[in-house]
DNA sequence: AAGAACGCCAACCGCACACCG
DNA sequence: CCGGTGTGCGGTTGGCGTTCT
């Protein structure tokens, strides 16, 4: 499937590159009106010279209300590099346990920094990990993507020699951690990492619409005339940042 | 001071999966 | 069941800023 399909989108007359602040405020009064909808249709919608999946993305590495911005702290890291030796490149997978931080994000920092660093420190010390680190990661990946289509089983059950039962996060219920609960099924083993991890966890800014993204969840009018004042604190706040 | 090299990160591309008619 | 379409994911790249020579 998939092979020799149309592109996404047609390209001629769109803008690519860099997303101008006019750009982004229009996407984010677009989806604060309307919510995350059909992507392809967005942009007209919005009034914008751009694919769909490029809103999409702009919107989830970096407009999106929830997103951590700033360096990440080294705990982050260290569960950056524990999540990898488990998961191995599958960074929406880690990216959904570390609260407000995107794939994208988690992608460059392995790619600039961890591995960089990991790579310096297995070159002094055995290499504990190695049916599930960076050695053979490709195919591991591969393997994995495989058996994840059948039994949505995770490298952990390959890595480990048993195999985990496939449980839905069930962590603890605070607002940090919804995220997790919400996005991401792992293994216990995972989850552990994680929770041993997010204890450091403190939210930058959960902003306004922090909730917006799901926001189908609203029901009652309580709950939607609440969203909308904080989600016109949320454009406000983005204006400002965007200097408009 | 200027150019080269390097590092970082936002964004693009193509593939695969999920869903729906 | 099958094909088409939308969405998500991971790899890669381009451009800009910083550091080095």
């Amino acid at each position: 499937m998939g092979r020799g399909r149309a592109p996404c989108c047609d390209k001629v007359g769109l803008n690519k590159g860099a997303w101008t602040s006019e750009e982004d405020t229009k996407l984010v009064a677009f989806i604060h009106k309307h919510g995350r909808g059909n992507w392809r249709a967005l942009p007209k919608q919005a009034g914008l010279l751009r694919c769909g999946k490029s809103c999409r993305l702009r919107w989830i590495n970096y407009l999106r209300p929830d997103i951590k911005r700033g360096n990440f702290t080294e705990e982050e890291e260290e569960t950056i590099i524990r999540l990898h030796e488990q998961l191995g490149n599958r960074w929406s997978k880690i990216a959904s346990c570390l609260p407000g931080r995107t794939d994208n994000e988690i992608k460059n920092l392995w790619n600039t920094h961890l591995k960089r660093r990991l790579g310096a420190k297995q070159t002094g010390s055995s290499r504990a990990h190695s049916s599930c680190g960076k050695v053979g990661d490709e195919q591991h990946h591969k393997q994995e993507s495989i058996n994840e289509s059948s039994s949505s089983s995770s490298c952990i059950s390959s890595s480990e020699s048993h195999v985990a039962p496939r449980v839905t996060c069930s962590g603890p219920h605070d607002e940090t951690k919804n995220r997790c609960i919400e996005d991401c099924s792992i293994e216990p083993e995972v989850w552990g990492v994680v929770m041993d991890e997010f204890s450091f966890f403190v939210p930058p800014y959960v902003g306004p619409m922090a909730e917006g993204v799901h926001r189908s969840t609203a029901t009652t009018s309580e709950e939607k005339a609440t969203r909308e004042i904080e989600d016109d604190g949320w454009l406000a706040y983005l204006e400002e940042e965007l200097q408009l």
